[in-house]
DNA sequence: TATGAATGAGTCTTCATTCAT
DNA sequence: AATGAATGAAGACTCATTCAT
């Protein structure tokens, strides 16, 4: 949140930049172990003028946090409500998740690595967002049983496998190399036909993905514009 | 490793407590907001004392690592080298994997976040062993598709979904609520049912599960004395 | 040398005071005794603050010994290359040297007692250093040999002795009470005396000396300016 | 001084190598920065054992400064009174000196580089030996003036140039490969032809020399057996 | 005689943060 | 909007010394 009162048109551009510097040191080095003075160096502005932009260390940390969940929770509850299958919305989810992977890398490592070095309320509020994703999935899970084309497993199980399966894609991917559609493909054949039953037809996904894009015409189903850095969405700082 | 000549019997045994109560602390805290300060106040040893134990802060994380990565792969090559079908010994793979995870928590979840703290030399040791714990897996999905039972799919594809699978776990797993053996099953059911052919037999594995361990007289699986504290094995520090 | 980027005008002042101020302590209690703590509390400056200074309490040591020692030897040089003849030169390097001693004791006991305490780098350089100032000596004698006014015994020897006679004087100059130009009078009268022919005429050099000074219109010998605290060429670290 | 009561009868030579590995270590890296843990290590002693035989580190640095000015000026004082020329027992008392210095390298080391670590008072004590030693060349030089082979110089001044020359030798001497009985002759050479009358003979100093030693029965001049470590005398401490 | 374990004040150094300008 | 200087608590680590055994 912007600090001092009146600011310039310029303020919101350079803090963002801050922001981002921020998560790229902070994902390379852990967020203990970088100092406030690399990250004058990264942004070469000095102390004083740093702080004109960040209020602490912390905070900072906050808004790495915020400015990467909430779009996407935000765009997970928008997929969840899309008119399709739960089959195909948990496919599109994938994806959206994927892509945030690949394409914040820096945000969403931290985001796995420095939870608890965030101050215990702002920690809260990350956790409560996270559970809103996971209740998203859920619930699909839950859509896809009674659908007839998932089996009637332990649905907090299944959504547990579902955020395994995609979370740790983080420790190991290389944007860029990686493929985020691909990934998804390949995940949601493995997932799928192991909660699936004799109804789920796996060979017919990817067509069905394909025809929904076409067809679609709503908004960036991620909600992030991803050939800019960074939104400008920040939540519970 | 023993660090003076000579030492007295109570050495070791002190040592380890020392290194499990850091494991416990920098699990808890993160390596770098973790104090030599706090270590001596949880060890009830003074700072000298506890420096008759340690080496350094990064010696004492080498040895975290080291302590868990060193058994964790030599079971999985004992596991690897039984004599029984690929889909067994992944399936046995993946409870003792999760069996670590949930007896050495603590120790799993330095591990997972603090490998880049670690001295570029520990840190490159440490990469050897999980690509050989890798490597393993690796082969048994190929032996899995030449017995005819796994889909002919990326392997390294594959081997990265295993472990997606089972290495986030240790994100949300409670030890003793939740239970290695039966995530075993369940990731399995999953993950084979996503590999396997029609020829896979997804219903009867358990059962094979539970026949191999009545017939088995080998060593424990895991290697681990799970009863005991930790293990005095340590390894590439 | 200015260690970050940017500095205000008053930086180099104050770090020359820091590096006086530790000269002063590291000669009188010596450099491993002298605690980072005393330096703040002479220096009125948090420890903070000092290190916004210094860099390290090694590289302040090397940067006392570079800014005495730098403008010794090319005062050294200067002198060497003087036109007049060997021994008056000799003569009035003697001088500048125990000039140096006087006015810039503590640098020179720090210099005389911790060289073994900079790192190898800076020892190696600083050493280097020494040999230019003796090679001048050494170049000296000869010429005076042959100039028929010494003996031809081993230069080594005699520059050695020449050095002998004054690097100790450190260890019980009072500055003020024993003089600079006296004492080199009385060195440089035994010691040509000793080294001389028949041909040397120690009855006529003083006032040699003084004639030369009298026609000498370059730049002072020493090429220090002893009103002023200290310096600001610093040499090699 | 021994420390405990009864002591068996190894004691005193243990004690010894203890002191003489001190000062290998000391002059090697500085009193300040040499660890008791090191000392332990050298001698090969653990270290509540070191302590049975050292009292504390000052009482070693002590004890190290004692046992070569103790020998050294009772030396001084055997020479001072020996009853042959005045010239001739500086040349004497140079030698002795610089076979200290060659002999105690180490000792000597210390001695210059460390008096100032010394508690007060043993400070003050070794300051007065060397008093005493100062004063035995200053009573020579005024006989030898009184003699009419010296001029009629400061005798203050004379005795400074005298320790000037000799006692900055251990700043560069190599045992071994330079020689008490060559540096000696060099230096008296110089130092008596400077201070010297015409009455003075320095082509027939060192066959003076010669037929002295041959002729004389008594003791060692030195006081010092070279051949074993270190003497068992040891001075106000 | 000798040991290994323990102490805690002390070491140098770093760091997030503030503030006058 | 920006800076350089200052702070002081906290960081990891060392060290001379002691003592029960």
């Amino acid at each position: 949140m912007p600090r001092p009162a009146g600011h310039g048109p310029g303020y919101e551009t350079r803090r963002r930049e801050v922001i981002d510097t921020a998560a790229e040191l902070f994902s390379r080095n852990g967020f203990a172990a970088t100092g406030i003075a690399e990250l004058c160096q990264a942004t070469g502005l000095a102390k004083g003028a740093l702080y004109y932009y960040i209020g602490s260390k912390q905070e900072l940390l906050a808004e790495i946090h915020g400015s990467v969940l909430g779009p996407v929770i935000a765009a997970a509850e928008r997929i969840g409500a899309l008119p399709v299958d739960a089959v195909l919305r948990l496919r599109l989810l994938s994806e959206t998740l994927l892509e945030v992977i690949e394409h914040r890398l820096e945000y969403i490592r931290v985001v796995e690595h420095e939870i608890d070095r965030l101050p215990g309320q702002s920690r809260d509020a990350m956790i409560r967002e996270r559970r809103r994703f996971e209740d998203v999935v859920t619930r699909l899970h839950l859509e896809a049983v009674r659908e007839g084309v998932f089996r009637d497993l332990d649905p907090r199980q299944c959504m547990l496998q579902f955020f395994n399966m995609h979370n740790y894609t983080f420790q190991w991917l290389r944007p860029g190399r990686d493929d985020a559609a691909a990934l998804s493909a390949a995940y949601c054949d493995t997932l799928f036909r192991g909660f699936g039953t004799a109804a789920h037809r796996p060979e017919e996904l990817e067509d069905r993905v394909i025809r929904f894009r076409a067809d679609y015409a709503g908004p960036s189903l991620s909600g992030l514009a991803f050939t800019e850095p960074v939104p400008d969405v920040s939540v519970g700082s």
